[in-house]
DNA sequence: CTGTTAGCGCTTTCAT
DNA sequence: ATGAAAGCGCTAACAG
């Protein structure tokens, strides 16, 4: 059995040639001799030796680590996003350490804690709490989604959450809908607030009443918030949710009370998460480009380590048309 | 501006005292006069001190890192097993590292490497294709929850698949089918493979003919699954597919193909997954307890780090009897 | 081109 | 009880 894990020094010795040496031919840090490149890599072969990352940090005050921040790892949205942007890295040299915040600001702010801990050398936050406030002195880049963060190396993706759903609302409007519930949440980020202010602006354009109730951005919530939407407004003919899990929520609720999707009532969504083209009816949705997402942060976080200033993507928020809306009384 | 990085160093000298004595008070190592753990624990409040994980991972050769393999942090099966795993360790000194293996054996044996070259303490495998042969030479403790892992430090967590998916068919039989298709996959590991064995048992024991198609555990493998199960066997009564995103899958096929569920066709699933309890119709399935498995993978992560032979869980996997299933002629 | 020498920030003997 | 000193594994000047 060969040791666990041998050192630069032995793989040295094996070699015949300085510790030095052996970091340079790993490293290509200048130029060797082809004898002793040849000697060093096998000396490196015949004893598996892999560099400690803790020793070559520590000597060189590189990490080459960047700092995730995500709410959940069991979230249908956040979890895709991330394994594409993991993916994206993977190409790097830079390795991810993903660290959920579980929903709750303290976590939160611990896991940042971990994160500075371990001196990675970027930040990137998706879906979280956090606030300028905790972030200000972190001297590093941080990159955001859903949540617009400030600063000098900061960068934040943002889509157009407003609009969107202010197209969603018309969207239904223009099918004959007028009684309208937008399922919002005070969970979330700015992005759920957008949402309930382009639903907001198109109603007061239309003339009609905002109709509001609160979920948790889970099934759960959804469902729960439909009921309380048909106790206070029975005549609803459509529901707009602040996102999928939401729907899928509020959809149960509908079958439940026998009320049918499309016929009975029309169900909008938001984010269009993997599995929303696959309820029955196919959910329509607010299409959010997820994987596009993950790849824009990775190619961000790249620039920004490059010392570059990222090139904003083009990414779009587009309503998918689906089968669970339907013209009223059609 | 306070410095970003303050060293035990400039620690001890604000203080007055060694760094040795700054450690000391850090750890709880040994007995401090009272007046200079005031000094230090002051002093470190000032700064905004917090020690390198990286110099004391060196010092030590501790790293107090776990890693955990996944095939992939996007999926709804394995994230949620992840969150609770994480939010376990939450309590322990231990920090999981999750890395993805992105569903190939290349991209798990470089995960690996990764996690190998940072030292992590143990290793908890989740539905990787991992085998012995590369786990070999760890010398660190494997868990694995999926899969058997072997050797002297390892520990899997497995529950009876065959016989759940034995249970299942058997369910469907009770209920007068005899058409039954399994969708099984080539991908996954054991526990796809033991589905299938209980299925064929439950087919051969009632002297029925096994149909079984394949898929990719995803839900567009499900839906092109389904076609093909249908082109076959075109009297089809009941699908049992060996996951619940499977199902998904094969759901929205029989949608579109016109075929009801449960009326027309049965369905039962594998996971229980959070969105299986949402589907229309709620999706009848055998339940994986999810959360349970992540405590328990996590509270085995301790205890065989405490040096302890973890005590197996009595977990089970149950039928959850929901309304995608019908008695046939019904 | 290559070996020697200093650290990186921390813990841990070993003295005192 | 506490400081000095050595060393964890590696890289980066600095001499040759």
């Amino acid at each position: 059995m060969t040791k666990a894990h041998p050192t630069i020094a032995e793989v040295a010795r094996r070699a015949g040639v300085s510790p030095a040496t052996v970091s340079r031919v790993l490293n290509g840090t200048a130029r060797v001799s082809q004898e002793k490149v040849r000697a060093v890599l096998q000396a490196v072969e015949e004893l598996g030796y892999a560099p400690s990352p803790l020793a070559q940090g520590l000597a060189t005050g590189r990490s080459y680590a960047v700092g995730i921040l995500l709410s959940d790892f069991a979230s249908p949205f956040f979890g895709p996003i991330l394994e594409a942007l993991t993916l994206e890295l993977e190409a790097t040299p830079y390795r991810p350490i993903a660290v959920p915040g579980h929903w709750s600001l303290v976590r939160e702010l611990e896991a940042l804690e971990f994160l500075k801990a371990h001196r990675v050398e970027a930040l990137v936050l998706l879906g979280t709490a956090l606030d300028g406030e905790a972030l200000g002195e972190l001297g590093i880049p941080v990159l955001a989604f859903g949540q617009r963060v400030e600063g000098p190396k900061a960068w934040s993706l943002c889509l157009d959450n407003q609009k969107a759903a202010y197209e969603a609302t018309r969207y239904l409007m223009d099918r004959g809908h007028t009684r309208i519930v937008h399922v919002s949440s005070h969970r979330g980020g700015m992005d759920v607030r957008e949402r309930l202010l382009g639903y907001r602006k198109a109603m007061r354009e239309a003339g009609l009443e905002a109709r509001v109730v609160y979920g948790d951005l889970e099934e759960e919530g959804g469902y729960r918030a439909a009921a309380e939407a048909f106790r206070r407004y029975p005549d609803t003919t459509a529901l707009f949710a602040a996102n999928d899990q939401t729907a899928f929520g509020a959809r149960l609720y509908l079958y439940e009370q026998g009320l049918r999707v499309p016929e009975d009532v029309s169900l909008v969504g938001f984010d269009d998460i993997a599995l929303s083209a696959y309820q029955i009816p196919p959910l329509t949705t607010v299409r959010q480009p997820i994987q596009e997402i993950g790849i824009a942060l990775g190619r961000a976080l790249r620039a920004v380590l490059a010392g570059e200033v990222p090139t904003p993507p083009r990414l779009e928020l587009t309503l998918v048309e689906r089968a669970s809306v339907r013209e009223v009384g059609a």
